[in-house]
DNA sequence: CTTTTTTAGGAAACCGCTTCCCTATTCATA
DNA sequence: TATGAATAGGGAAGCGGTTTCCTAAAAAAG
């Protein structure tokens, strides 16, 4: 690999101007700037980005930190549209995107302080987790700029989410209005902030025609289709059963109506079912999911966006609540009268 | 940021011994040693990458290299399994990776190349593209060792890729070992190596049965739900439709699946489907599909080990052939007499 | 034709860390 | 006790760029 001292020595000319060149920089003359022009397109010179950034503070590249596992993130459709929409910003600036998971989450929240303390991100989408305090207190002073995708626990820290309180209340009064009473939740454990605010949301919403959540059909699930085909038997075996299941994500829903239908409940005929996120798969499954959508690609934009007014003060930061919208498909009818 | 100087004046040490207390070597008394090391918990002192790696020549990051738009990358389910495989490998060698897409195609290869000549990364998993051979061209010499996750085009450029042909052949064998004598093929255009192989290993199958492939019934998609939905209407209102059909990958199955329901016809009774990758969706189907596995975790893991192998001598490359099989699940079954 | 300003280009310091090489001390050995 | 080897530590030269500052020549102004 050539340095830039060999193609100022083969341009016969210093390093200092070669850098000008490199930089576009004034005070080169024409007749030069071609001459080194062409000698780095001869050799294929590529100058070192260490070397650069070294003095030049910015090395335009970006760390999207999760501190999950690996497995926990490729397997989550609604993730992977956020990244998407992350990947598209960073693509805007010209930035590069670093990714960083960790096996145990211990591990993984070390690895995303070293990375945000060192110099090699010049900032950080951090994806919400349960000791994300915890990991704002180690990270201590001056580190990179970071941006939480989901809630942030503390002051300070800007966080950019969807508006899950807002899109629970919608579903949970759209069963209300389809004349559901009696409804069963399928919420999660560990219980990030965005289910809290979906349980909050779920709750007003019952709350306000009068009505009050049997607690006995709030069952617990973790994300996966797996835990909501579970969660799906649990309530439907309960001596007075739901006539509709909203469960907290669109994996879990899928799961409820792999239950309701393995035990000979048609859908939507005998139980209605909502989810939440508008995965794709959800348009695949027979009947089609209605559940509540979360704008994953304009929330890793947002979140991206974020990131980069913290980088430059010029610009504005976006507003930070992602609206959700419910989306009215086939999986849920008014109850049959009993 | 505190600097290794100021590290090295607090411990009234000078900056070679707090590096050799950074990185671990010998010749520092255990009192020193516990010094240093204290003020460097004390102010949190994180090395800069950049300056160490300016001396040391490794920057722990690989590229994974994508001359897709992000939308093709992150609506691929089995990319996605062959990224996690990657990121689980890069984990273990305490390897980041760094994320490369492009909008354009075109832009995509120069900023992969950029990236490849530059030092930024160790070296890189090159998703193959079309043009790989092109891009193979304008890299030049000396570049970071990579390797190619598909077919290589050229020699000396190590490829890791799954038994496409193999696996085409056996499913192929399987449908005509079901009875099924007229079988639709859903292609693809642009056509990737993969293809090819997967194509040349099916008809290898016909032949080797004394058939050989009706080429009315081979219709193109573009690997889509959306384009196999389209393939299959089309194979359907063929004048002698096939009994059975073969997509090359189980988003066109899923899509044949659907035009066959949409057309009143009963999967597998009256049309056999079978596809290739198993991605997850497919047992989420009802019937369930018979598809080709390609173990795409395997194949990212093999093709880091690769790299890695490339990397350090010491370790020895990984046989780059990854075996398919057959999973046979609910849509395929002999046709019906007719 | 002199004086001032601008342009073109180079020398050297610097970014923060590693590493080579040197010195002084301590320890083991003959 | 003298001698060689191992240990502890530091000075300074890189790594490959950028940047500051300086000088000489050319252009503009008087």
């Amino acid at each position: 690999m050539p340095t830039i001292d060999e193609i100022a020595k083969l341009a016969r000319v210093s390093p200092t101007t070669v850098s000008k060149v490199l930089n576009n920089r004034p005070y080169v003359s024409q007749a030069t700037r071609r001459r080194v022009e062409h000698v780095i397109a001869e050799t294929g010179f590529v100058p070192s980005q260490w070397a650069r950034l070294l003095s030049q503070r910015r090395s335009y590249i970006l760390g999207l930190l999760i501190p999950y596992t690996s497995d926990q993130l490729f397997a989550d459709p609604h993730l992977l549209e956020v990244m998407r929409g992350i990947e598209s910003a960073a693509n805007r600036y010209e930035y590069n995107l670093l990714l960083s998971t960790g096996r145990a989450p211990v591990e993984a929240a070390s690895a995303c302080t070293r990375l945000l303390r060192s110099d090699v991100i010049d900032g950080a989408v951090v994806v919400e987790t349960q000791d994300l305090r915890a990991f704002a207190e180690t990270l201590g002073s001056r580190p990179a700029p970071w941006v939480v995708l989901g809630y942030a626990p503390a002051g300070g820290v800007p966080a950019v989410h969807a508006d899950d309180y807002g899109g629970a209340r919608d579903a949970m009064h759209y069963l209300i209005s389809q004349g559901h009473r009696r409804i069963g939740v399928v919420s999660s454990t560990p219980r990030p902030f965005a289910i809290d605010e979906r349980m909050r949301g779920l709750q007003d919403a019952i709350q306000t025609v009068g009505l009050t959540l049997d607690s006995s059909l709030v069952v617990l699930g973790d994300f996966s289709t797996a835990s909501g085909e579970q969660a799906g038997h649990t309530l439907l075996t309960h001596p007075n059963p739901p006539t509709a299941i909203f469960a907290l994500n669109d994996r879990m829903a899928i799961g409820v109506v792999r239950a309701a239908t393995a035990r000979g409940l048609r859908v939507p005929e005998q139980l209605s079912v909502i989810g939440f996120d508008d995965i794709a798969l959800a348009t695949l499954l027979t009947p089609q999911l209605t559940t509540v959508r979360q704008p994953g690609y304009l929330l890793g934009e947002t979140t991206a966006e974020t990131l980069f007014a913290l980088l430059d003060p010029q610009r504005t930061i976006p507003y930070p609540i992602i609206p959700t919208s419910l989306i009215v498909r086939g999986s849920v009818q008014p109850p049959e009268r009993g």
